[in-house]
DNA sequence: TCTGGGGTCCTAGGACCC
DNA sequence: TCTGGGGTCCTAGGACCC
Protein backbone atom coordinates (compact mmCIF):
# COMPACT_ATOMS: atom_id res chain seq x y z
CA UNK A 1 0.00 0.00 0.00
CA UNK A 2 1.24 3.65 -0.47
CA UNK A 3 1.95 5.23 2.29
CA UNK A 4 2.53 9.23 3.17
CA UNK A 5 4.70 10.82 5.97
CA UNK A 6 3.59 12.83 8.47
CA UNK A 7 5.76 14.85 10.89
CA UNK A 8 4.76 15.60 14.44
CA UNK A 9 6.47 18.10 16.07
CA UNK A 10 6.15 19.50 19.71
CA UNK A 11 5.57 23.54 19.74
CA UNK A 12 8.30 25.27 21.53
CA UNK A 13 9.15 21.86 23.27
CA UNK A 14 11.07 23.01 25.71
CA UNK A 15 9.42 25.53 26.69
CA UNK A 16 5.97 24.07 26.97
CA UNK A 17 7.40 21.23 29.30
CA UNK A 18 8.48 24.19 31.84
CA UNK A 19 4.48 25.38 31.24
CA UNK A 20 3.23 22.11 31.93
CA UNK A 21 4.09 22.81 35.31
CA UNK A 22 3.35 26.61 35.78
CA UNK A 23 0.24 26.63 34.22
CA UNK A 24 0.06 30.49 34.92
CA UNK A 25 3.04 31.19 32.63
CA UNK A 26 0.53 30.30 29.72
CA UNK A 27 0.08 33.12 27.64
CA UNK A 28 3.54 34.63 28.70
CA UNK A 29 6.58 34.54 27.49
CA UNK A 30 9.23 31.78 28.31
CA UNK A 31 12.27 30.84 27.48
CA UNK A 32 14.73 28.32 28.24
CA UNK A 33 18.61 28.09 28.54
CA UNK A 34 21.55 25.68 27.31
CA UNK A 35 23.72 24.34 29.67
CA UNK A 36 25.62 26.80 31.99
CA UNK A 37 22.70 29.48 31.35
CA UNK A 38 24.62 30.68 28.35
CA UNK A 39 22.46 30.95 25.48
CA UNK A 40 19.04 30.92 24.53
CA UNK A 41 17.36 27.34 23.32
CA UNK A 42 13.77 27.29 23.39
CA UNK A 43 11.29 30.06 23.35
CA UNK A 44 7.56 30.59 23.54
CA UNK A 45 5.57 32.04 20.94
CA UNK A 46 5.49 35.52 23.42
CA UNK A 47 8.95 35.15 23.62
CA UNK A 48 9.50 34.80 19.47
CA UNK A 49 7.05 37.92 19.13
CA UNK A 50 9.11 39.88 21.37
CA UNK A 51 12.66 39.95 18.73
CA UNK A 52 14.48 37.23 20.49
CA UNK A 53 16.42 34.87 18.57
CA UNK A 54 16.97 31.08 18.74
CA UNK A 55 20.27 30.31 19.92
CA UNK A 56 21.43 34.21 21.23
CA UNK A 57 23.73 34.52 24.20
CA UNK A 58 21.05 35.14 27.20
CA UNK A 59 23.47 37.81 28.63
CA UNK A 60 23.30 39.88 25.29
CA UNK A 61 19.43 39.97 25.60
CA UNK A 62 19.03 39.91 29.31
CA UNK A 63 18.13 43.74 29.41
CA UNK A 64 14.79 43.25 26.93
CA UNK A 65 14.11 40.14 28.65
CA UNK A 66 14.40 41.91 31.99
CA UNK A 67 11.63 44.38 30.36
CA UNK A 68 9.43 42.43 29.41
CA UNK A 69 8.83 40.13 32.33
CA UNK A 70 10.23 37.22 30.76
CA UNK A 71 10.18 33.85 32.37
CA UNK A 72 13.54 32.22 32.29
CA UNK A 73 14.59 28.61 33.02
CA UNK A 74 17.57 26.49 33.23
CA UNK A 75 17.58 23.29 30.84
CA UNK A 76 15.90 20.19 32.45
CA UNK A 77 17.17 17.59 30.48
CA UNK A 78 15.48 14.81 32.62
CA UNK A 79 12.41 16.53 32.45
CA UNK A 80 12.06 16.99 28.86
CA UNK A 81 13.31 13.70 28.21
CA UNK A 82 10.66 12.17 30.31
CA UNK A 83 7.90 14.01 28.67
CA UNK A 84 9.48 13.47 25.28
CA UNK A 85 9.33 9.74 26.23
CA UNK A 86 5.20 9.92 27.31
CA UNK A 87 4.86 11.94 23.72
CA UNK A 88 6.44 9.12 21.61
CA UNK A 89 3.93 6.62 23.82
CA UNK A 90 1.15 7.83 22.65
CA UNK A 91 2.29 8.22 18.87
CA UNK A 92 2.97 4.51 18.86
CA UNK A 93 -0.54 3.67 20.73
CA UNK A 94 -2.45 5.37 17.39
CA UNK A 95 0.36 4.11 14.73
CA UNK A 96 2.75 1.13 14.39
CA UNK A 97 5.16 2.94 11.96
CA UNK A 98 6.86 5.96 14.02
CA UNK A 99 10.88 7.23 13.83
CA UNK A 100 12.04 9.16 17.21
CA UNK A 101 13.43 11.93 15.28
CA UNK A 102 14.53 13.99 18.03
CA UNK A 103 13.76 14.90 21.37
CA UNK A 104 10.62 16.62 20.14
CA UNK A 105 9.84 15.22 16.82
CA UNK A 106 9.20 11.99 14.96
CA UNK A 107 7.74 11.02 11.54
CA UNK A 108 4.79 8.34 11.19
CA UNK A 109 4.00 6.66 8.34
CA UNK A 110 0.66 6.86 7.27
CA UNK A 111 -1.68 4.56 4.99
CA UNK A 112 -2.76 7.02 1.83
CA UNK A 113 -6.38 7.38 2.43
CA UNK A 114 -8.79 10.49 1.72
CA UNK A 115 -8.08 14.23 2.42
CA UNK A 116 -10.68 14.40 4.96
CA UNK A 117 -9.74 10.66 6.89
CA UNK A 118 -5.87 12.21 7.26
CA UNK A 119 -7.00 15.19 8.82
CA UNK A 120 -9.61 13.84 11.29
CA UNK A 121 -6.94 11.49 12.52
CA UNK A 122 -3.99 14.16 12.50
CA UNK A 123 -6.62 16.39 14.68
CA UNK A 124 -7.36 13.14 16.66
CA UNK A 125 -3.31 12.34 17.12
CA UNK A 126 -3.10 16.31 18.57
CA UNK A 127 -5.82 15.92 20.99
CA UNK A 128 -4.26 12.92 22.37
CA UNK A 129 -1.39 14.27 22.95
CA UNK A 130 -2.48 17.03 24.13
CA UNK A 131 -5.16 15.03 26.77
CA UNK A 132 -2.60 12.59 27.95
CA UNK A 133 0.81 14.67 28.14
CA UNK A 134 -0.39 18.24 27.72
CA UNK A 135 2.01 19.08 25.14
CA UNK A 136 1.15 21.12 21.77
CA UNK A 137 1.76 19.62 18.73
CA UNK A 138 1.63 20.68 15.31
CA UNK A 139 1.73 17.75 12.26
CA UNK A 140 2.38 18.10 8.75
CA UNK A 141 1.69 15.61 6.31
CA UNK A 142 3.14 14.69 2.53
CA UNK A 143 4.75 12.31 0.15
CA UNK A 144 8.04 12.86 1.07
CA UNK A 145 9.46 13.39 4.50
CA UNK A 146 11.48 17.40 2.80
CA UNK A 147 7.72 18.00 2.10
CA UNK A 148 6.29 16.78 5.50
CA UNK A 149 8.49 19.30 7.62
CA UNK A 150 7.75 22.20 5.15
CA UNK A 151 3.70 21.52 6.11
CA UNK A 152 4.67 20.92 9.46
CA UNK A 153 6.44 24.56 9.41
CA UNK A 154 3.01 25.58 7.40
CA UNK A 155 0.90 23.88 10.20
CA UNK A 156 2.42 25.57 13.10
CA UNK A 157 2.66 29.23 11.39
CA UNK A 158 -0.62 29.71 10.12
CA UNK A 159 -3.70 29.29 13.13
CA UNK A 160 -6.34 28.93 11.19
CA UNK A 161 -5.38 25.09 10.05
CA UNK A 162 -5.34 24.08 13.61
CA UNK A 163 -2.02 22.51 13.41
CA UNK A 164 -2.21 20.46 10.66
CA UNK A 165 -1.17 21.13 7.16
CA UNK A 166 -1.66 18.02 4.25
CA UNK A 167 0.32 18.99 1.14
CA UNK A 168 -0.77 15.12 -0.57
CA UNK A 169 -2.54 16.02 -2.87
CA UNK A 170 -2.93 19.60 -2.57
CA UNK A 171 -2.97 22.12 -5.66
CA UNK A 172 -1.65 24.48 -3.78
CA UNK A 173 1.98 22.93 -2.94
CA UNK A 174 4.06 24.74 -5.30
CA UNK A 175 2.36 27.85 -4.32
CA UNK A 176 3.80 26.85 -0.55
CA UNK A 177 7.68 26.18 -1.42
CA UNK A 178 7.23 29.78 -3.69
CA UNK A 179 6.48 31.17 -0.13
CA UNK A 180 8.84 29.07 1.73
CA UNK A 181 12.72 30.53 1.69
CA UNK A 182 15.18 27.98 1.04
CA UNK A 183 17.36 28.22 4.07
CA UNK A 184 14.11 26.82 5.82
CA UNK A 185 14.44 23.80 3.50
CA UNK A 186 15.44 20.97 5.97
CA UNK A 187 18.95 20.03 4.85
CA UNK A 188 19.81 23.67 3.53
CA UNK A 189 21.98 25.33 5.92
CA UNK A 190 23.86 28.61 5.89
CA UNK A 191 26.68 27.56 3.63
CA UNK A 192 24.40 26.23 1.27
CA UNK A 193 21.94 28.87 1.11
CA UNK A 194 24.68 31.10 0.56
CA UNK A 195 25.56 29.38 -2.79
CA UNK A 196 22.29 28.73 -4.04
CA UNK A 197 21.02 32.68 -3.34
CA UNK A 198 24.35 33.29 -5.61
CA UNK A 199 23.23 31.38 -7.94
CA UNK A 200 19.31 32.92 -7.75
CA UNK A 201 17.97 30.57 -5.87
CA UNK A 202 15.67 31.83 -3.09
CA UNK A 203 12.71 29.69 -2.54
CA UNK A 204 12.00 26.15 -1.80
CA UNK A 205 10.33 26.45 -5.18
CA UNK A 206 13.74 27.72 -6.99
CA UNK A 207 15.46 24.71 -5.56
CA UNK A 208 12.31 22.39 -6.66
CA UNK A 209 13.51 23.32 -10.31
CA UNK A 210 17.05 23.63 -10.05
CA UNK A 211 19.19 21.87 -12.37
CA UNK A 212 20.77 18.56 -10.59
CA UNK A 213 23.63 18.24 -12.44
CA UNK A 214 24.58 21.45 -10.78
CA UNK A 215 23.00 20.93 -7.24
CA UNK A 216 24.98 17.76 -7.84
CA UNK A 217 28.02 19.46 -8.05
CA UNK A 218 27.78 22.01 -5.50
CA UNK A 219 25.82 20.79 -2.86
CA UNK A 220 26.82 17.16 -3.25
CA UNK A 221 24.75 14.06 -2.47
CA UNK A 222 22.70 15.60 -0.13
CA UNK A 223 21.70 18.70 -1.63
CA UNK A 224 20.43 16.19 -4.76
CA UNK A 225 18.31 14.13 -2.99
CA UNK A 226 16.87 17.07 -1.57
CA UNK A 227 15.55 18.14 -4.71
CA UNK A 228 14.51 14.90 -5.31
CA UNK A 229 12.20 15.01 -2.39
CA UNK A 230 11.10 18.23 -2.68
CA UNK A 231 9.58 17.11 -6.48
CA UNK A 232 7.73 14.36 -4.36
CA UNK A 233 10.47 11.35 -4.96
CA UNK A 234 10.87 9.84 -1.37
CA UNK A 235 14.37 9.28 -1.00
CA UNK A 236 14.65 9.37 2.66
CA UNK A 237 13.10 6.49 4.21
CA UNK A 238 11.40 5.60 7.73
CA UNK A 239 14.18 4.21 10.21
CA UNK A 240 11.82 2.89 12.89
CA UNK A 241 14.39 0.70 14.83
CA UNK A 242 17.40 3.16 16.33
CA UNK A 243 20.19 1.92 14.92
CA UNK A 244 23.19 1.48 17.03
CA UNK A 245 25.42 4.38 17.67
CA UNK A 246 28.50 5.33 15.72
CA UNK A 247 30.08 7.59 18.52
CA UNK A 248 28.83 8.76 21.99
CA UNK A 249 30.14 12.12 23.15
CA UNK A 250 29.95 13.58 26.67
CA UNK A 251 31.52 17.31 26.95
CA UNK A 252 30.85 20.31 28.76
CA UNK A 253 31.86 23.88 29.51
CA UNK A 254 33.06 24.66 32.20
CA UNK A 255 30.85 26.65 35.02
CA UNK A 256 34.45 29.04 35.71
CA UNK A 257 37.64 28.72 33.54
CA UNK A 258 40.08 26.05 34.68
CA UNK A 259 44.00 26.46 35.00
CA UNK A 260 45.02 23.21 37.44
CA UNK A 261 45.53 19.51 35.94
CA UNK A 262 43.51 18.51 39.20
CA UNK A 263 40.42 20.27 38.58
CA UNK A 264 40.67 18.96 34.88
CA UNK A 265 41.14 15.55 36.12
CA UNK A 266 38.00 15.55 38.05
CA UNK A 267 35.75 16.58 35.15
CA UNK A 268 36.99 14.21 32.83
CA UNK A 269 36.36 11.36 35.41
CA UNK A 270 32.94 12.81 35.62
CA UNK A 271 32.19 12.75 31.86
CA UNK A 272 33.34 9.88 31.29
CA UNK A 273 31.57 8.42 33.80
CA UNK A 274 28.66 9.88 32.14
CA UNK A 275 29.71 8.63 28.89
CA UNK A 276 30.22 4.94 29.93
CA UNK A 277 26.53 4.92 31.90
CA UNK A 278 25.08 5.92 28.27
CA UNK A 279 27.00 2.75 26.77
CA UNK A 280 25.50 0.21 29.51
CA UNK A 281 22.75 2.06 29.34
CA UNK A 282 21.84 1.29 25.57
CA UNK A 283 23.82 -2.55 26.15
CA UNK A 284 27.19 -1.34 23.65
CA UNK A 285 30.54 -1.51 24.13
CA UNK A 286 33.21 1.11 22.55
CA UNK A 287 37.05 0.33 21.52
CA UNK A 288 38.15 3.85 20.82
CA UNK A 289 38.36 7.20 22.62
CA UNK A 290 39.38 10.09 22.29
CA UNK A 291 39.74 13.07 24.62
CA UNK A 292 39.87 16.94 23.80
CA UNK A 293 40.41 20.03 25.92
CA UNK A 294 40.25 23.74 24.88
CA UNK A 295 40.42 26.95 26.33
CA UNK A 296 37.43 29.32 24.85
CA UNK A 297 36.65 30.59 21.55
CA UNK A 298 36.01 34.36 22.80
CA UNK A 299 38.53 34.70 25.35
CA UNK A 300 41.62 37.46 24.76
CA UNK A 301 44.44 35.20 25.54
CA UNK A 302 46.35 32.65 23.82
CA UNK A 303 44.33 29.51 23.21
CA UNK A 304 45.24 25.90 23.07
CA UNK A 305 43.13 23.08 22.51
CA UNK A 306 44.37 19.70 21.76
CA UNK A 307 42.79 16.35 21.37
CA UNK A 308 44.02 12.59 21.72
CA UNK A 309 42.72 9.26 20.64
CA UNK A 310 43.69 5.87 22.30
CA UNK A 311 42.64 2.70 21.28
CA UNK A 312 41.83 -0.16 23.53
CA UNK A 313 42.99 -3.32 24.24
CA UNK A 314 39.36 -4.33 23.40
CA UNK A 315 36.27 -3.29 23.26
CA UNK A 316 34.78 -2.21 26.61
CA UNK A 317 31.95 -0.61 28.99
CA UNK A 318 33.53 -0.18 31.82
CA UNK A 319 33.64 3.22 33.61
CA UNK A 320 37.27 2.38 35.19
CA UNK A 321 38.81 1.29 32.13
CA UNK A 322 37.84 4.07 29.88
CA UNK A 323 39.04 6.62 33.08
CA UNK A 324 41.79 4.81 32.80
CA UNK A 325 42.89 5.77 29.31
CA UNK A 326 41.36 9.08 29.52
CA UNK A 327 43.47 10.20 32.26
CA UNK A 328 46.47 8.81 29.84
CA UNK A 329 45.49 11.02 27.79
CA UNK A 330 45.08 13.90 29.67
CA UNK A 331 48.65 13.38 30.82
CA UNK A 332 50.08 13.90 27.35
CA UNK A 333 47.51 16.90 26.09
CA UNK A 334 47.74 19.12 29.48
CA UNK A 335 49.67 22.14 29.36
CA UNK A 336 50.01 24.74 32.05
CA UNK A 337 49.17 28.28 31.84
CA UNK A 338 46.05 28.24 29.97
CA UNK A 339 42.75 29.33 30.98
CA UNK A 340 40.70 25.74 30.23
CA UNK A 341 36.99 26.33 29.79
CA UNK A 342 35.80 23.31 27.98
CA UNK A 343 36.42 19.42 27.68
CA UNK A 344 35.10 16.18 26.56
CA UNK A 345 35.46 12.53 25.63
CA UNK A 346 34.20 10.96 22.71
CA UNK A 347 33.79 7.12 22.23
CA UNK A 348 33.55 5.10 19.32
CA UNK A 349 34.46 1.95 17.56
CA UNK A 350 30.94 1.21 19.16
CA UNK A 351 29.65 -2.48 19.14
CA UNK A 352 26.21 -4.43 20.66
CA UNK A 353 27.90 -6.73 23.36
CA UNK A 354 26.10 -9.75 21.63
CA UNK A 355 28.35 -9.15 18.22
CA UNK A 356 31.73 -9.03 19.46
CA UNK A 357 34.37 -10.63 18.35
CA UNK A 358 35.73 -13.21 20.76
CA UNK A 359 39.34 -12.59 22.15
CA UNK A 360 40.70 -16.08 22.05
CA UNK A 361 42.67 -15.42 25.11
CA UNK A 362 39.86 -13.94 27.16
CA UNK A 363 37.66 -16.91 27.29
CA UNK A 364 36.51 -16.66 31.17
CA UNK A 365 37.85 -13.61 32.73
CA UNK A 366 36.76 -13.45 36.42
CA UNK A 367 37.75 -10.14 36.18
CA UNK A 368 35.61 -9.02 33.43
CA UNK A 369 32.52 -10.37 34.96
CA UNK A 370 33.31 -8.56 38.18
CA UNK A 371 33.79 -5.65 36.44
CA UNK A 372 30.22 -6.33 34.67
CA UNK A 373 28.06 -6.89 37.87
CA UNK A 374 30.00 -3.80 39.56
CA UNK A 375 29.12 -1.46 37.02
CA UNK A 376 25.60 -3.18 36.61
CA UNK A 377 25.27 -2.29 40.53
CA UNK A 378 26.37 1.38 40.42
CA UNK A 379 24.02 2.10 37.64
CA UNK A 380 20.84 0.61 39.94
CA UNK A 381 22.30 3.05 42.73
CA UNK A 382 22.56 6.00 40.51
CA UNK A 383 19.36 5.91 38.54
CA UNK A 384 17.18 5.25 41.53
CA UNK A 385 19.36 7.86 43.77
CA UNK A 386 20.35 10.38 40.87
CA UNK A 387 23.40 10.08 38.65
CA UNK A 388 25.84 11.75 41.60
CA UNK A 389 25.06 9.35 44.24
CA UNK A 390 28.40 6.67 43.65
CA UNK A 391 31.23 9.02 41.81
CA UNK A 392 34.74 8.28 40.59
CA UNK A 393 37.86 9.93 42.49
CA UNK A 394 35.83 13.27 43.07
CA UNK A 395 36.56 15.38 45.87
CA UNK A 396 33.78 16.00 48.32
CA UNK A 397 34.52 20.35 47.99
CA UNK A 398 30.93 21.66 47.05
CA UNK A 399 31.80 24.39 44.46
CA UNK A 400 33.58 22.54 41.66
CA UNK A 401 34.51 25.45 39.15
CA UNK A 402 33.82 23.08 36.02
CA UNK A 403 30.42 22.53 37.34
CA UNK A 404 27.25 23.75 35.14
CA UNK A 405 25.93 27.14 35.92
CA UNK A 406 22.29 26.77 36.64
CA UNK A 407 20.69 28.90 38.52
CA UNK A 408 16.95 29.07 37.42
CA UNK A 409 16.34 25.24 37.04
CA UNK A 410 12.84 23.79 37.62
CA UNK A 411 12.37 20.86 39.80
CA UNK A 412 12.42 17.43 38.12
CA UNK A 413 8.97 17.14 38.50
CA UNK A 414 8.46 13.45 36.77
CA UNK A 415 11.53 12.13 37.78
CA UNK A 416 12.22 12.38 41.12
CA UNK A 417 10.28 11.74 44.35
CA UNK A 418 11.36 14.37 46.58
CA UNK A 419 10.46 17.22 43.49
CA UNK A 420 7.05 15.88 42.94
CA UNK A 421 4.65 18.91 41.93
CA UNK A 422 2.02 19.62 44.67
CA UNK A 423 -1.55 19.89 43.93
CA UNK A 424 -3.40 22.47 46.21
CA UNK A 425 -7.03 22.54 46.25
CA UNK A 426 -8.17 26.15 45.36
CA UNK A 427 -9.05 28.45 48.67
CA UNK A 428 -6.68 26.49 50.42
C1' DT B 1 31.22 38.77 34.06
C1' DC B 2 28.26 36.04 30.86
C1' DT B 3 28.31 32.69 23.92
C1' DG B 4 25.31 24.60 24.55
C1' DG B 5 25.67 19.77 23.59
C1' DG B 6 25.19 15.57 20.82
C1' DG B 7 25.00 13.52 16.68
C1' DT B 8 25.47 12.03 11.25
C1' DC B 9 27.19 12.06 6.61
C1' DC B 10 30.23 13.54 2.86
C1' DT B 11 34.59 14.85 0.67
C1' DA B 12 39.37 15.85 -0.06
C1' DG B 13 43.82 14.58 0.60
C1' DG B 14 47.62 11.78 2.32
C1' DA B 15 49.74 7.24 2.95
C1' DC B 16 50.31 3.10 1.16
C1' DC B 17 50.05 -0.80 -2.04
C1' DC B 18 50.50 -3.24 -6.52
C1' DT C 1 64.18 15.14 -21.41
C1' DC C 2 61.74 12.75 -18.54
C1' DT C 3 58.39 10.82 -13.68
C1' DG C 4 51.67 5.75 -14.57
C1' DG C 5 47.41 4.45 -13.01
C1' DG C 6 44.44 2.49 -9.85
C1' DG C 7 42.86 1.04 -5.74
C1' DT C 8 42.03 1.16 -0.46
C1' DC C 9 42.05 3.00 4.01
C1' DC C 10 42.27 6.64 7.28
C1' DT C 11 41.67 11.26 9.02
C1' DA C 12 40.46 16.06 9.31
C1' DG C 13 37.28 19.24 8.35
C1' DG C 14 32.95 20.96 6.50
C1' DA C 15 28.08 21.03 6.61
C1' DC C 16 23.98 19.97 8.48
C1' DC C 17 20.46 18.54 11.95
C1' DC C 18 17.92 19.17 16.60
Amino acid sequence: MKKVFALVDCNNFFASCERLFRPELNGKPVVVLSNNDGCIIARSNEAKALGIPMGAPFFKFKPLIVRHNVHVFSSNYGLYGDLSHRVMEVLRQMEADVEVYSIDEAFLSLPVTQVWNRHQYAAELRARVKKQVGIPVSIGIATTKTLAKIANRVAKKEARFQGTFDLVGNSQTDQVLAQTEVNDVWGIGRRSTEKLNRRGIYTAHDLKRADPTWIRKHLTVGGARTVMELNGISCISLEKAPACPKSIITSRSFGHPITDLDNLREAVISYVSIAGGKLREQGVEADTLNLFITTGPFDEQAGYSNNQTITLQRPTSSTPELITAALQCLKSLYRPGYRYRKAGIMLAGITSHGYRQQDLFSFSQPAVKEDKQLMAALDRINNKWGRQTIQYGMTTAEDKPWSMQQTRKSPAYTTNWQELPVAKAAGV
